[in-house]
DNA sequence: CGGTAGTGTTCGCTCATTCTAACATAAGAA
DNA sequence: TTCTTATGTTAGAATGAGCGAACACTACCG
């Protein structure tokens, strides 16, 4: 427990990072960290100490880190941003899908509540990104929805695009050039074992795509 | 000369600085960039011998700094940024007039080409921003005006208000309060003496204004 | 239980930014 | 011209962010 008022781009990065790898009460290794911020595993360890002593996570030498309340808060204020930043720019400034990740990661930490409540405003207060992505209100409540990785679901159901969950652009790109494109209503027709491609019907249209692929992207199930 | 690549928002603000306060070709002191920037003396020093041997700025011992062309690329960048975010801030997001240069003084630090490009665009490439400052367009050029301090003008004497120079919102928030809206048609009625105060005709209405904001206010003068 | 492979931490450094205190120079007054 | 004051620079230190190399734990295998 201390005060110290501490926020940064590195900070709000690690929070937001910690976020989204910690599932459930899960502590978060540090050299996972490392991997997913790119950054090395020291930097990392000596991060989780900053910000223990700042109140923001719970870092446990050898046993890695969980958010406290204070680092989820401010997580979640920076997924919102982030999110909102994505969809305006889609929305309002004509970017493509696969361009709006890059822009937003620096913009998050750099806009004021001012502009993000002006832009969540002009967007009608939305509460899904435009990968899918539930984006938390204000006061940090997220959007539950039950999705099942597309990889997942047996020949025979489907359900409707809900989630194109990868920040890479090239997959992202990929995602859409296969025809997998969000709100598509898709009905899997067949799998290949050995995690081979998923064939599917989306909007009709036959269409293939391969397993690493599917897994990340998620259907809202239709019965 | 160097190649160093060096950006960030310290240096991006001092180059800035530098820029606004080198009319023509004078040298700029270090303590006059001291108080402008609000860092301490040594700490400007410092960043202009760095700047110096990054080759964007000339900085001599004793006799402060001036912009490389390097430099003045980098300045008429950020100015451009500025002036194109608050623009839009006022135009798309429904910003007051005194709201803007805070979140711009930050958000120019962030923004990536592609961004500003886009609300250019969007905004149909103008070339002045809501204080009336000239926005510079992507190569970096300028709009020139000649333009004079209503303080200067002799009773008699009129035009168009064509720029609120302060980026202090108080002041900026005075000047609309007293009655002298950006593009206001102005005629100077009488001054007192002893930098005294301006009574002049904004729109037909008889308005007052002390010494110091009347210079502020730049007048397009008619004959 | 003991040993090793893999994980995670410490140590010691570097750079950028900023500050305070101490020192140096330049410019104007006498 | 010499002295004083205002202006400007160095010295020394701290903080945040990162890194590579060396060291320490854990966990799992036999
Ligand atoms: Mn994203
Ligand atoms: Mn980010
Ligand atoms: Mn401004
Ligand atoms: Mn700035």
């Amino acid at each position: 427990m201390s005060d110290h008022p501490l926020q940064s781009k590195s900070v709000e990065n690690f929070l937001k990072a910690v976020y989204a790898l910690q599932e459930g009460d899960d502590r978060v290794a540090t050299n996972t960290l490392s991997d997913v911020l790119n950054k090395t595993a020291p930097s990392v360890t000596d991060m989780a100490q900053r910000l223990e002593s700042a109140g923001l996570v719970d870092y446990q030498k050898y046993r890695g880190v969980v958010l406290t309340e204070a680092g989820r808060e401010i997580a979640l204020k920076v997924i919102r941003r982030h999110r909102l930043i994505e969809l305006y720019l889609v929305r309002e400034l004509g970017y493509q899908l696969h361009e709006v990740h890059g822009e937003a990661e620096d913009l998050e930490h750099a806009v004021s509540d001012r502009f993000v409540e002006a832009i969540a405003k002009k967007l009608g207060d939305p509460v899904i990104d435009p990968h899918g992505d539930p984006i938390p209100s204000a006061d940090g409540t997220l959007l539950y929805r039950h999705l099942m990785p597309l990889s997942e679901l047996e020949p025979g159901r489907g359900g409707v695009i809900a989630q194109l969950k990868t920040s890479d652009p090239e997959m992202l790109q990929h995602m859409l050039d296969r025809g997998f494109p969000l709100q598509g209503r898709v009905e899997v027709i067949a799998r290949d074992p050995f995690q081979g491609p998923t064939m599917a019907l989306v909007n009709g249209i036959q269409r293939v795509v391969g397993y690493h692929v599917a897994e990340c992207i998620l259907i809202e199930t239709s019965p």
